[in-house]
DNA sequence: CCAAATTGTGAGAGCGCTCCCAACGCCACA
DNA sequence: TGTGGCGTTGGGAGCGCTCTCACAATTTGG
């Protein structure tokens, strides 16, 4: 109201139409000098609107974030979510801080939408939102509910992909090491896995399959055990339980990939810091942090938008932990 | 206004005295059953504090989440910061975004305060915050500002006692791998170093210092720049450029410790998964992004709390890389 | 050349809370 | 019985925007 006039400049701030180019340049020029700002809190109870998207990451026992997973999500998310006028909400978030959360944050529409990244089947968040109508996606499909949007990388493929390279380099006893199989991860790679050999005419030894967590530990561990079927060859669900592996093969006396040919799942910074380097299954995981994001703005601006599903491709990484047949 | 009167509701809901017991009791229950929920905009519009507080961590490069440095803070931030019914809010900057963000999100008033992690000595968000009276602190102390509040880890004493160790073990050429030395905190790292060398009334050999970057590679590089003095201790400033280090030392051949005596700083998880385990200076991670939110809510909450600073303290954590003496 | 359509602009009513102040009992004291 | 104090409650005025609408100014078409 002060330079020239009053809801006019809400027009100009917001860049709507409807406004001469003249009064725009005078109005951009006061604001401008006035240093004006638009408060953050007023807009988004007038316009019902926060423009911030929130991301629910699991917290389950301590320090999710030793695998880089994660923090690439949240890098790609931030990235995107920023180069669109949003703002980005973060929680970590055990069981217990989980409904506390919900209230606070979402019902109280402190954000507009929600990416959720439990990998977790039965994450209980997921019907409390679906009941409430807040917009969200899933990092990672979610077979329990469908009409969610979501997005995912071709686990079944890559998982496939790599079994096929192991075969293809002559390996004739492959093992693996699977994500924990209450997660949808776990269990996709683990079907590729199968899939695979079963294409290859070969059966299925339940022996030589064993749950890991995710973790360097679970994945030595998970080693270990598979030691006595020795296999030849092993596809670790993810590089960080691979790094593990590779561990308990070295204290083992067991060469690789001589002796044991090892390939890995996320072509993480680590799958170049080992020794050998790691052969693995690269997926883009910074770009899902922000095709998630993108999905989720279709979700919130415009209201109707039906549920929609981003699946993003793998791609096989050769470098030296299966030798070359 | 509904089942029994109306501002009263606003006193019981936040939890506010002058309230009978009968009336808070009854309102709660028409609240719940109801399932109300208070709207975050209107209450950050009428109340002048949004309950978020916001953290920035910087985004040099790519990837600086291989280091589990961030992660961790950001976990322990973020427990203590949903612990006090606080939402944080997450940016990762490069120094584009930087401007942009500071107005969209600072100067709308989105966030009752920030916390600033970049470790840089001329962050060019400080002069901004200050100017404008925004709440804030620093995760690493700012030798350019007095009457910043900051917490921090006491570097110093911390690379005193690694070197302090080394000499005990016996060795006599230490050299050290610094942090980028235009931080804080690889600048301090340093100076505990020179400072624990001429306490024990040795000279300090330029040759022996060569600066890393905190990255896997930096620390193998660097450790490849130093073999050619022949040490046979290193302090180097940062576990995961240990580890490169490590790397460097296996590929020319030299034994740890028996050769090399390595002590790294951080006592992050990659510590325990090298072979020989890493000696290291346990910082604690965690509780200095509690500690940061403490303070942050100090200054938020009461806006005559004067700046405050917090030094956590650092352990030496003895395991194998240094041999016993 | 006048009615109708098309722009640009301003006024006013909320959005859903919190804060301040006035009003209401009720007890205690004079 | 009168008056001051206290604990409790309700009313009202904003917080700083956006949105809808109506009106003025300008252009268009028959």
């Amino acid at each position: 109201m002060a330079g020239v006039s009053r809801s006019t400049v809400s027009r100009v701030v917001n860049d709507e139409p409807n406004v001469s180019e003249e009064t725009r340049a005078q109005v951009w020029e006061v604001v401008h000098k006035m240093g004006y700002h638009p408060n953050a809190a007023a807009r988004s109870l007038a316009g019902r609107r926060s423009h911030i998207l929130g991301i629910v990451i699991p917290r389950t026992v301590n320090s999710i974030f030793v695998d880089p997973f994660f923090p690439l999500l949240l890098q790609g998310a931030s990235e995107e979510t920023s180069r669109h006028g949003y703002l980005m909400m973060m929680s970590m978030l055990d069981r217990l801080a989980e409904q506390d959360f919900y209230h606070r944050a979402v019902r109280s529409q402190t954000m507009d939408g929600l990416i959720i990244s439990s990998t977790v089947l039965d994450e209980p968040l997921i019907p409390l939102l679906l009941e409430e109508q807040v917009p969200f996606v899933s990092v990672g499909r979610l077979p329990a509910h469908a009409d969610v949007s979501y997005i995912d990388v071709d686990n079944l493929h890559g998982a496939r992909m790599a079994v096929n390279h192991l075969l293809e380099v002559g390996r004739q006893h492959i093992a693996t090491i699977t994500g924990p199989l209450n997660t949808v991860v776990g269990l996709d790679r683990l079907e590729g896995y199968e899939t695979a050999l079963r294409s290859a005419g070969k059966t299925i030894d339940n022996t030589f399959i064993v749950e890991g967590d995710f973790t360097e530990v679970g994945g030595c561990n998970a080693m270990r055990r598979l030691l006595d079927c020795k296999p030849d060859a092993v596809f670790v669900a993810s590089d960080l339980m691979a790094f593990g592996a590779l561990r308990a093969l070295r204290q083992a006396g067991l060469q690789v990939p001589a002796d044991v040919a090892i390939i890995g799942f996320d072509d993480a910074q680590i799958a170049t810091l080992t020794e050998p380097q790691l052969t693995t299954v690269r997926q883009p995981t910074f770009e899902m942090g922000r095709a998630a994001v993108d999905l989720l703005r279709c979700l919130v601006e415009q209201d109707d938008s039906p549920p929609q599903r981003r699946i993003l491709s793998t791609e096989l990484v050769i470098r030296d932990s299966c030798g070359s047949g």
